[in-house]
DNA sequence: TTGCGTATTGCACACGTGTGCAAGACTTGG
DNA sequence: CCAAGTCTTGCACACGTGTGCAATACGCAA
C-alpha cells in the first residue's frame, strides 16, 4: 500500500479534486509519463520489472484512464448515440436492450436520448451527439429521417435507421418486412372465414403504416374480397387511439367480424372498446396485432400477433455499426422477417344470423 | 459561402477525416485560436466585428466544439451514467424516461447501461462510467448497492439510488414508501370483506419485497387477522414466477379470496393462472398489484394497483444530481408516496358457501 | 578495449479547448 | 503632441494520453 506521505505527493489526489493521471503515477514510480503510458497499454517496450511496478501503483491509486484524453488523440470515442421517440414504449425498450447488449460486449458506451417525436428536440439531441463525437448513431422509428442527411455529410458518421421512414435514402437500415407480415395476418383471418375485416392504422404518413396497410389490401385482393375504405381507420399507435378508432368501427351498420391493428398497443385499446360495447373477443369480433409484446400471452384472450424480434433487431443494428467500424462492410440494408403467432384473440366468425 | 479553395486550407476537412476545430477557424479568419475560443464562448473580450466574422465562419464549416477537449480542461463531462437491471422492464423504462427528460432540459447527456442483474457486468459498467468521467450516477433496483461505495470514495462522484437495497448506506436515494402503500392495498382488500388474503412476493432478500410484506402483515394485524405463512409465496417479479406461485396457492385446501402481488407483472401471471384453473377475477379471487403500468387499465378486468410515479421518480433522481452539482444540497433522501388505484380486479368476496 | 546491436527510457509534440498574462493598438484627456 | 487608460489580440501553458525519435545503458562479439 501507499503511505499517506506518498499520496501526499499527488496534489489534489488526497482530497480527490481530480482522479489520478499517468503523470501522477509517473511521479510515484520515478519514471516519465510516457513509460507509464506504455506499461499500461502494450507493455512491450518496457522492462518487465518496471512495468509490473507501474501496474501495481496504478492499481493502488485506483487509476482509470480518461476516455476524453484518449479519444482526443485516437480520434474515436468508443461511444454510440441512440435516438428513440420514447423509451417507455415497450417495442423501443426491447430494441434498446438489444443495442446495449451488443455494445457492451464490444466495450462501446451508449448515449440514449428521447426525441419525444419533437423535431426541435431531435435537432438538439443530434447536436449533442456531434459534440460528443459519437462513432455511430442509431435512430428508431423517427419520422424526420431527412434530418440526418446533413449530419452524415458533416460528421461522416455512420447512421443506422431502425424501422424508420425514408430508410431508402440511407445506406444502412434494419427494417421488418411489414408488407409480408401483415399479408400473413390478414390471410390468417381470411382462412378462418372472415370476409369483413377492419384495419386500424397508425397516424397517416408513417411508412410502416403504409406498408402494413398494403399487405392487408394485398391479402384481400388475393382472396377476391373488395377493399372497403370505411373499414380502414387511423389510430395513433397507442391504446387511446386504438379505442377511438374501434368505437368508430362499431358505429358502422355492418360490423367487421375481425380487426387487424397496426400494433399491439392499438389492439389493447380496440379490445377494451369492444368489451365496453358488450361484445366479446373473439366470439363477436376477432382481433390481431403486431409486435408480440411480452404481455400478449397474459391478456384475456391472449393476443394473436406478429412476432417482431425487437431485441434481435437492436443487436443487428449495433452489429451493423460494428461491421462498418471494422471496415467489413460499406452498405447494409437488413430486412427482418416477422412471424405470425396465433393465439386466442382470433377465431372463426360466428354463424351469420 | 466558403470557396473550395478556402476549404482546401483545412487539411483533411475537405474529405472530412476529422471535424473542424477552432484552429481551423482561426486559420480561415486570420486570427489566433484563442480569439476564436473567446468569440464563440463569451464574446466579451473580442471586438464585435471580429466575433461576428468568426461566428459566421464557424457556422459555414459546421463547427461543433469537442466535448472531450472541453471536459479535459473544465473537469466535468456534463454527462451522467444510468445503471438499470433491464430497460425492457416497463417500470425501469418509465424511470429512464423521467431521468432523460430532466437531463435533456439541462443539457446533460445520459449513458445507459443494463446490468442484467449480473454483478460482473455491473462492475464493468461502473468501470466504463469511471473512465468516461460521468458527473453523477443513478442506479435503479440494484441488489449490489455495496458495489458503489468504493466508487464514491475513489471518484467522489455523487450516486443516487432509486428503489435500491441498502439505500440507507448512501446519502442520496429516491424510494417509494413500500410499507405504507402495501398497507393501504391490504386494508382495501380487508374493507371489501376479505379475511383470507394471499401475498405473492419477489425473490427473497429484496428490500422492497420485505417492506411490502411488512405492510401486508401490518394491515392484517390491525384488523385482527392472524398471519398465515402458507399464504405467502415467493415469485420472481415477472409473470412466470407469479403464475407458478399462484398455482401453489390454488392447491391449498382453503383458497384465498384475494391475492396481493408484489408488482403488476406478477399479477399478470397470477391472473392468467387463475383463469387457467377455471376461476374468475374478481368473482372467485380478487387480485391487486403494484406499479400501475400503462397496460393495467386495458386488462380484463382492469387491475387494482398502487400507482408508482415512475417518470416523476426518474425526474426527481436527476434533479437530485443537479442540486448536488450546483451545491444546493448535500444530502437527499426522497420518499415518494404511492397512490391506491381501485379498478375492477378487486371486489367483495362471494358469499361463503 | 572498441564497435555494434538491442533493450529501455525520456523528450517533445500532438489532439482541441480554455485562460492568465503581456503586448500592441487605439482612444481620450490634457 | 504626449501620457494614461481601455480595448483587442496573441503567446504560452494547462488538461491527460499516445507515439516518433533520440539518447542512454547494457550485452556481446571481435
Amino acid at each position: 500500500m501507499l503511505t499517506p506521505k506518498q499520496l501526499g505527493k499527488l496534489p489534489g489526489i488526497g482530497r480527490a479534486l481530480r482522479s489520478a493521471s499517468i503523470k501522477d503515477i509517473a511521479r510515484l514510480a520515478g519514471v516519465s509519463h510516457s513509460t507509464v503510458s506504455r506499461a499500461l497499454r502494450g507493455g512491450v517496450l518496457v522492462r518487465d520489472e518496471t512495468a509490473s511496478r507501474i501496474r501495481k501503483i496504478a492499481e493502488e491509486v485506483g487509476y482509470r484512464p480518461s476516455a476524453a484524453a484518449r479519444s482526443l488523440v485516437s480520434g474515436h470515442s468508443d461511444t454510440i448515440g441512440v435516438v428513440v421517440t420514447n423509451v417507455a414504449d415497450p417495442f423501443v425498450a426491447g430494441v434498446v436492450r438489444g443495442i446495449e447488449d451488443r455494445a457492451e460486449e464490444h466495450r462501446y458506451a451508449v448515449f440514449l436520448a428521447n426525441s419525444n417525436a419533437d423535431p426541435d428536440r431531435e435537432v438538439r439531441v443530434v447536436r449533442a451527439f456531434e459534440e460528443r463525437r459519437v462513432d455511430g448513431i442509431i435512430v428508431t422509428s423517427s419520422r424526420v429521417g431527412a434530418l440526418y442527411v446533413p449530419v452524415m455529410e458533416r460528421m461522416r458518421v455512420p447512421i443506422v435507421l431502425l424501422n424508420n421512414q425514408h430508410a431508402s435514402h440511407f445506406a444502412h437500415s434494419v427494417m421488418i418486412d411489414n408488407t409480408k407480415a401483415s399479408l400473413e395476418v390478414t390471410r390468417h383471418l381470411i382462412q378462418l372465414g372472415h370476409r369483413h375485416i377492419g384495419y386500424i392504422g397508425d397516424r397517416s404518413g408513417h411508412q410502416s403504416d403504409t406498408e402494413r396497410l398494403a399487405g392487408y389490401r394485398h391479402a384481400l385482393e388475393g382472396a377476391g374480397i373488395p377493399f372497403d375504405p370505411s373499414l380502414t381507420i387511423q389510430g395513433d399507435g397507442r391504446p387511446e387511439g386504438g379505442g377511438i378508432a374501434m368505437a368508430r368501427l362499431l358505429q358502422l351498420n355492418r360490423l367487421p367480424t375481425a380487426v387487424f391493428c397496426y400494433n399491439d398497443m392499438t389492439a389493447l385499446g380496440a379490445m377494451r372498446q369492444i368489451r365496453l360495447h358488450g361484445l366479446r373477443v373473439p366470439h363477436d369480433i376477432s382481433v390481431a396485432g403486431f409486435d408480440d409484446l411480452y404481455l400478449d400471452e397474459y391478456l384475456d384472450p391472449p393476443l394473436t400477433t406478429v412476432h417482431q424480434p425487437m431485441r434481435e433487431m437492436g443487436r443487428i443494428a449495433m452489429q451493423t455499426l460494428l461491421n462498418i467500424f471494422t471496415g467489413e462492410s460499406n452498405s447494409h440494408n437488413v430486412r427482418v422477417e416477422g412471424r405470425l403467432i396465433v393465439r386466442g384473440s382470433t377465431a372463426a366468425p360466428k354463424e351469420e344470423q
